[in-house]
RNA sequence: GCCCGGGUGGCGAAACAGGUAGACGCGGCGGUCUUAAACACCGCUGUCCCGCAGGGGCGUGGGGGUUCGAGUCCCUCCCCGGGCACCA
């Protein structure tokens, strides 16, 4: 299918199940991202970023996913496999398109100012992988210089050796005759190895010796220079010092190989190391010795100049012009090239001479394409799209790789603001006055990808000036634009996942024979009640695939091997059985088609209505934190809206009504109020609704009751309407209507809580003995510390307490509680 | 290994600021209605012990601490979920 007709029906099917489910948008600001009325801007920005040094073309090894015949970006890898598809990921060397995200590492590192959770903070941070420490250059017999990365100068006497990523520039002119074989035979090894194989924990280390020596910049001594495949070409520089003595990994590789081990560090309180028996590297905190002008300098566990020995040493490098303090990071650049037609084009020309130029025609359409073969992106080869010519009207051709999505999705919620503006990627009207994003929901499964690149978007767009009008729109409407456009969103919160309901597999008795391991079945038959001898085989099914089945049994999990001959037996379900109408074991987990644990949204909406799915969502699970489904708990919500339709429907009429029962009514309504705002800023939508199932109650005992006047029936029941609009809207308006309201529910102001009204007449006092609670008395909310501690200690309960020993103390925190201590 | 979350009844979960643990709901039990089942309605429901009753002991993953008082604060350990990981 086209991948155009494929979007297009997944986004009308989307719209549907939205509507359905009452979602409240503002559909007039509805865009989508691959119709040219958004990708246009998209690619508007590529070229400011252009033109803003912030898109470059470059070379890298790039992870190449040769399922998606596309690359990915490291945010798109997992394990050495591709997030999407989870096939394994390969190296590759291409010349690609780079957004130099890095360049806003440290701002990126920034999070004051925005209220964001700290999971993921927490991610970004570890992702963005800042380390702090310098860079020392080597130099090698031949002359040449080995710039090294370390966190840890201070112990750069104590290097006994280099190593050199495989794929490192300098290993050959470094290699010496005698070793050349052994060393290419080992680069070849290595890049044979996928980045998985590289990656396995607890791997024994491998390397070769190049015959090549480096000097040691702080003692002049010469060490021998190794490779290995620990050593990564994309961290750092692709080589390191090895300080065998205090780095795990080195310790290893120094064993290994039998290379000498120099301890430069000694414990606190402890003898000096020795290099020859030591058994593992120490990373602790101790002394600096053997190292020259350091020697002497207690080192820490801390990092970077905060520790004393890693400032004294580079600021002897410094001073030596040996090697500079310096800041490294994980991240790499953001590789935005995909070698796929469904994406925005990237909108640069190559020209005759071999160089760049951005597009000035857009938007550069992406053309209708006929076939879809799976293999390479068709653009590639579609001459009516690459022909083009150049600002100098001279035949050139157009890049054919197209974007990565998340480009998109990095900058839409500018769209919003505007999706139908013609002149700008937004109106800067719009964006004065909405501008920045309050609140923004979405998975924390983002933190690396969306919500990192949205952050980065916006820094760039800031400094590439793309808000300048915007700016000034603020300033006029005497709005400050200070600091608005250093962050994309001030508030995140991340809902949890709904995860599939976990269910019991069918009781199967198997009658058969056992084969070579596997029990080969005769007959399948279910059965909840079978005892435990009443075949071979008898438990729960766990797993089944194809014909072959997991049953969970009381020795174990047995496999069974259901022939197509054999006789299967399910008594809940009529006619002949087959294998695929047993129902396995499901485990509690992410939804998902393949597992067959999908709860689906249409369904349920057409089940139970969309305003009792949304009760229950809101009401079964911390939001944040998601959890199983559970089919049964879904009564409860259909429950609770059946009663609001009672109570909404009730022509009410009051019996005895009494100004105490009245005023309990009012106080539960202004109570709730009270607490439904609380709750919903907090995005704490279970209790939120707890507290209006509670009105709910109180509501049915006034029904059952008719003891509160007439007035306080109608204010609790509007009450209840307004403050459940948001959540079940569809049942409230209706209500709302019918009893008698003209305007929409969902226009009517939000009620305020009368603190008097909801003020407890008399609170429960505790009393307790020695931290127990002993009674419990009624009284006065303004009850002084006094009066609080004699009526705590007149209760009967509590005399008797009392005579049990002698008062010592008394903490009195009226109203609330008195507590006595007796011994 | 490092960094974040989290661990409370049979289950989903509450508990503002160290002060009544378990709100609200599911499930379960008992009852009313019904020929019956379902629905609906009423009541009970952390656990153990004594009991005719009033009660009492224990209880927020384990252990220790601070405090008149700890689910909440401190130390330590265990377990579960997520992220990063030969990152120099």
């Amino acid at each position: 299918m086209h991948p155009a007709k494929w979007t297009w029906n997944n986004i009308d099917r989307m719209r549907r199940q939205l509507r359905s489910m009452g979602a409240m948008f503002d559909w007039d600001r509805e865009m989508v991202s691959c119709d040219p009325d958004y990708y246009q801007w998209t690619e508007w920005l590529f070229r400011r970023f252009f033109e803003g040094d912030i898109a470059y073309r470059g070379e890298a090894i790039v992870n190449w996913s040769p399922t998606l015949e596309t690359v990915l970006a490291n945010e798109q890898v997992i394990d050495g496999k591709d997030e999407r598809t989870g096939q394994p990921v390969i190296q590759k060397k291409m010349k690609q398109w780079f957004f130099a995200i890095t360049d806003y590492a440290d701002e990126l590192l920034d999070f004051s100012g925005i209220d964001w959770p700290e999971p993921v903070k927490a991610m970004q941070t570890n992702w963005i992988g800042r380390s702090e420490g310098a860079e020392v250059v080597f130099t090698t017999h031949s002359g040449d210089e080995i710039p090294v990365f370390t966190t840890r100068p201070d112990t750069l006497w104590g290097a006994t050796f280099m190593v050199l990523a495989p794929e490192h520039p300098l290993v050959d002119t470094l290699t010496d005759p005698t070793h050349r074989a052994a060393v290419d035979e080992y680069r070849t090894a290595a890049a044979a190895q996928s980045e998985l194989e590289r990656m396995e924990a607890d791997r024994e280390k491998t390397g070769v010796f190049t015959g090549g020596y480096a000097i040691n910049p702080v003692n002049g001594e010469d060490i021998p220079v190794w490779i290995a495949d620990y050593v990564l070409l994309s961290y750092g520089s692709g080589a390191i010092m090895a300080v065998p003595a205090h780095d795990e990994r080195d310790f290893a590789f120094a064993r290994q190989f039998e290379l000498s081990v120099v301890p430069v560090i000694r414990p606190e309180g402890a003898p000096p190391l020795d290099g020859a028996t030591m058994t593992e590297a120490y990373v602790g905190p101790g002394t600096m010795v053997d190292s020259g002008p350091i020697n002497g300098v207690p080192t820490t566990d801390a990092k970077g100049r905060a520790n004393p020995s890693v400032a004294a040493a580079i600021d002897w490098l410094e001073e030596h012009d040996a090697g500079v303090e310096a800041v490294n990071y994980r991240m790499r650049d953001w590789l935005i090239s995909r070698q796929r037609y469904w994406g925005t084009p990237i909108p640069m020309i190559y020209r005759q001479d071999g160089s760049i130029e951005p597009a000035q025609d857009l938007p550069v359409l992406l053309p209708e394409a006929s076939t879809f073969t799976g293999g390479p992106s068709p653009l590639a080869t579609d001459e009516a799209f690459l022909a083009t010519t150049d600002s100098d009207s001279n035949p050139a051709r157009r890049e054919s790789d197209t974007m990565d999505t998340f480009m998109c999705s990095s900058w839409y919620p500018y769209r919003y603001l505007s999706p139908h503006h013609e002149s700008a990627p937004f109106d800067p009207e719009e964006a004065a006055y909405w501008l920045p994003i309050d609140t923004y929901t979405g998975g924390a499964e983002h933190a690396t990808m969306h919500l990192l690149y949205t952050r980065f978007f916006t820094k760039a767009m800031r400094d590439l000036n793309v808000f300048d009008d915007t700016i000034r729109l603020m300033e006029e409407h005497d709005r400050d634009p200070e600091g608005l456009f250093d962050e994309p969103m001030m508030q995140l919160r991340n809902q949890g996942q709904i995860l599939g309901e976990e269910r019991p597999g069918d009781r199967l008795v198997v009658a058969g024979a056992w084969n070579d391991g596997r029990f080969v079945a005769e007959s399948v038959r279910v059965d909840d009640h079978a005892p435990e001898d009443a075949a071979p085989v008898v438990g729960e099914l766990i797993r089944r695939t194809e014909r072959t089945l997991q049953v969970a049994t009381a020795d174990g999990t047995v496999t069974v091997e259901v022939p197509n001959e054999a006789e299967v037996d399910v008594p809940g379900i009529d006619g002949i059985n087959d294998v695929t109408q047993l129902r396995h074991h499901l485990e509690v987990q992410r939804m998902s088609k393949s597992k067959g644990n999908v709860v689906n949204p249409d369904e349920l909406v057409e089940r139970y209505g969309a305003d009792t799915v949304r009760l229950y969502l809101m009401f079964a699970f911390d939001w944040e934190k998601g959890g199983p489904w559970d089919s049964r708990g879904i009564a409860g919500a259909r429950r609770f809206v059946d009663d609001v339709w009672k109570i909404g429907t009730t022509e009410y009429l009051p019996g005895d009504a009494t100004d105490d029962a009245s005023l309990s009514l009012r106080r539960s309504a202004h109570q709730t109020i009270d607490k439904v705002d609380r709750d919903m800023s907090a995005f704490k939508w279970n209790t939120a609704v707890a507290a209006l199932m509670t009105l709910r109650n109180d509501l049915l005992e006034a029904r059952r009751t008719t003891a509160v006047s007439l007035e306080a029936w109608n204010e609790a029941v509007d009450t209840l309407l307004i403050l459940l609009a948001p959540i079940a809207p569809h049942i409230t308006e209706e209500l709302w209507s019918r009893r008698g309201h003209d305007e929409s529910v969902h226009l009517h102001a939000w009620p305020q809580a009368d603190p008097d009204i909801a003020a407890d007449q008399t609170v429960t006092l505790v009393v307790q003995i020695n931290g127990k609670v002993r009674d419990r008395i009624d009284v006065d909310p303004n009850i002084d510390e006094d009066a609080a501690v004699t009526a705590a200690m007149g209760t009967e309960r509590i005399k008797e307490w009392l005579a049990t020993g002698e008062v010592r103390k008394v903490i009195a925190r009226p109203p609330n509680l008195v507590n006595i201590v007796v011994s």
